[in-house]
DNA sequence: GTCATAAACG
DNA sequence: CGTTTATGAC
């Protein structure tokens, strides 16, 4: 049985208007934790994961896992009978084959319940990599919805080049090339170890990364670990020891919904260190705290760290579509790695909407 | 001859954007009381009815009935022409076939005009009955229409159920059902007499209702006529004592623009109070004053007076199409009994607009 | 306010 | 089936 209360309606709505249009139907799976969603596109080229933790419902409780099957559509259609401010109570009994969905007006005597029909989805569940990003990007929502929108006007695709210039997107269209280059606010790119204190190292860096990067990374693995940790603004981890770090999603056939949790635990053994770390980021308090914290503080600049340049070529169309969840957070973090999925991490308070795309092969 | 001057022309564009989508051609009939329009849609389900007295114009004068016979998509057009807040006057010749519109901006040289042709519309008048409403509800109209707008996105009708708890719109759809419920914002439901300073006669009648309504109503029925007229903040009747009361609308082949008055005249000899407060409706400058500052001191609350139990079931299409009516009143008054037409009434100063519309049969 | 899509109409 | 019209997105 679950039964969650949402503060706020509103949060429901704007992350099922920002994947509604990417992906029809999804498996909402209700744990102890949360509630987590994963997803192909329609098309099945871009990854969706959304995860709403148990902590951010004003009350929660789901007594043994369940995998809600919702139309997109038709939740879609339901919370649009809800303001925004409306608070939002999700039951789901264990046997029943709809959600009910109760929407309260903070204060009036207005109270709408809905029931919503759920579906078996066969969820052919993914194994997310945890992958070691080289290059991690945190911007403004809105300067990257801009900036995606503005080359799909020029192009099919953006390139998006991360050296210790910046971030720099790129597309050749038809009738014009488009170039737009994002320096970062303090005006250094971290380079290597993610710390900016140690200015020498960086420079080694440089050097390396044009040479030799495969011996350079290796080198600094353990140390950048720590560090990018410690100082990152970010849920994401920017680098990791697994050797599958680099290999796209893998498909699983269970459907527990505790996906992501489930891979740390199959993929990694080498790293202790690492294990904790990736597995606090969905569980332990301290985590949830630091997330909302950084939201919170966000300033509203451009932060880019990496390990060597990364160049990558995408589809426009997905990158303007993800940059629908900008309603979602005032940040958005980009991360990236030569020839391994791109990505797109939007953090809100207790959550985060994820989105993963392959690059295109070429520079088309 | 015709000539009306109207302070606002944003009155009548609100009016025409209000009916423009349910009527194409209507009869405007003018006479010395004002103008009056009154319409079945065109799929000739729904009525729609407009009264703008003469006293809410600036200037009035008709010297004779003068039914003028409008393309409302012409109208719109020329209406377009004006600014909300330019006067208008409306001028029509005995002899002609065209209306004369005149827009002067407020303070400004601007002065504009336009002749509009006129057509004959054989109108089919109606005798709308005075029915004996068995539920009165007063809600904000933007209430109204986000309920009505949030179930037609689920299905095609909603099922409206007064009781007292309250209003509840029920509305069951291919992949949701939902429901809405109001409760009165005093948290009391007028019952029977629509009087609760008596709260032992409330209790009273609920027990009434759910065993013999009609000896219960009949018993309460001269007090209730006074008191619902006394306190009811609203210009519509809830109770009458006509038998012509339940029934639906009968066709009339006269065309002369005093319908409502007319038929007051034709089917009222029981009551003289009843008749009295009717026309004085339309008439008395004292009602008019009363309307204003209804209007004025609404509250946006929610406010509901019944005498049983009623459920009726209506297509949400036309409801969706009555709320637009919404930019003319605050509030919007539904009046229901079991199997009578609903009658949805939008207030503005001297005047008003009503849609009827019969329940579906069945509980479809 | 304009545009694009979706439903309704002929 | 094409046209027209209403409604939702930008």
């Amino acid at each position: 049985m679950l039964e969650a209360k949402l503060q706020e309606a509103g949060l429901l709505k704007k992350l099922l208007d920002a994947i509604k249009e990417l992906v029809t139907d999804a498996n909402f799976d209700c744990n102890e934790e949360g509630i987590n969603l994963q997803a192909m596109d329609n098309s099945h080229v871009a990854l969706v994961v959304v995860k709403m933790e148990s902590t951010g419902f004003k009350k929660y409780r789901c007594d043994r896992p369940m995998p809600l099957g919702v139309n997109l559509a038709s939740l879609t259609k339901v919370l649009k009978c809800a303001k925004d401010d409306d608070t939002c109570t999700l039951k789901a009994g264990d046997g029943l084959d709809s959600l009910n969905l109760v929407y309260e007006a903070k204060n009036s005597d207005r109270i709408a319940e809905y029931d919503m029909k759920l579906m078996d989805i066969d969820a052919e569940q993914l194994g997310i990599p945890d992958t070691d990003y080289d290059a991690r990007i945190t911007l403004p929502a809105a300067e990257f919805t801009r900036i995606v929108k503005d080359l799909s006007l020029l192009g099919e695709s953006v390139r998006i080049e991360v050296n210790k210039e910046g971030i720099r997107f790129v597309s050749d269209g038809e009738a014009a090339n488009g170039s737009v280059l994002l320096k970062p606010t303090d005006g250094k790119v971290k380079i290597g170890d993610d710390n900016d204190d140690e200015e020498e190292e960086e420079e080694e860096k440089e050097d390396e990364e044009d040479e030799d990067e495969d011996s350079a990374k290796a080198k600094k693995k353990a140390k950048k670990q720590k560090k990018v940790k410690k100082e990152s603004n970010d849920d994401v981890e920017m680098n990791g020891d697994e050797e599958n770090g680099d290999e796209e999603f893998t498909a699983k056939s269970d459907d527990e919904g505790e996906d992501e949790k489930e891979d740390e635990e199959e993929s990694e053994g080498s790293s202790k260190k690492r294990k904790k770390a990736s597995s606090s980021k969905s569980k332990k308090p301290a985590k949830k705290a630091k997330t909302k914290k950084d939201d919170d503080e966000y300033s509203g600049g451009v932060d880019i760290a990496m390990n060597q340049h990364v160049t990558l070529t995408f589809s426009l169309k997905y990158l303007v579509n993800f940059s629908k969840s900008s309603s979602l957070s005032d940040s958005v973090q980009l991360m990236m790695s030569n020839d391994v999925p791109l990505l797109v991490s939007y953090s809100f308070e207790s959550g985060y909407i994820r989105y993963y795309l392959a690059p295109k092969i070429g520079d088309d």
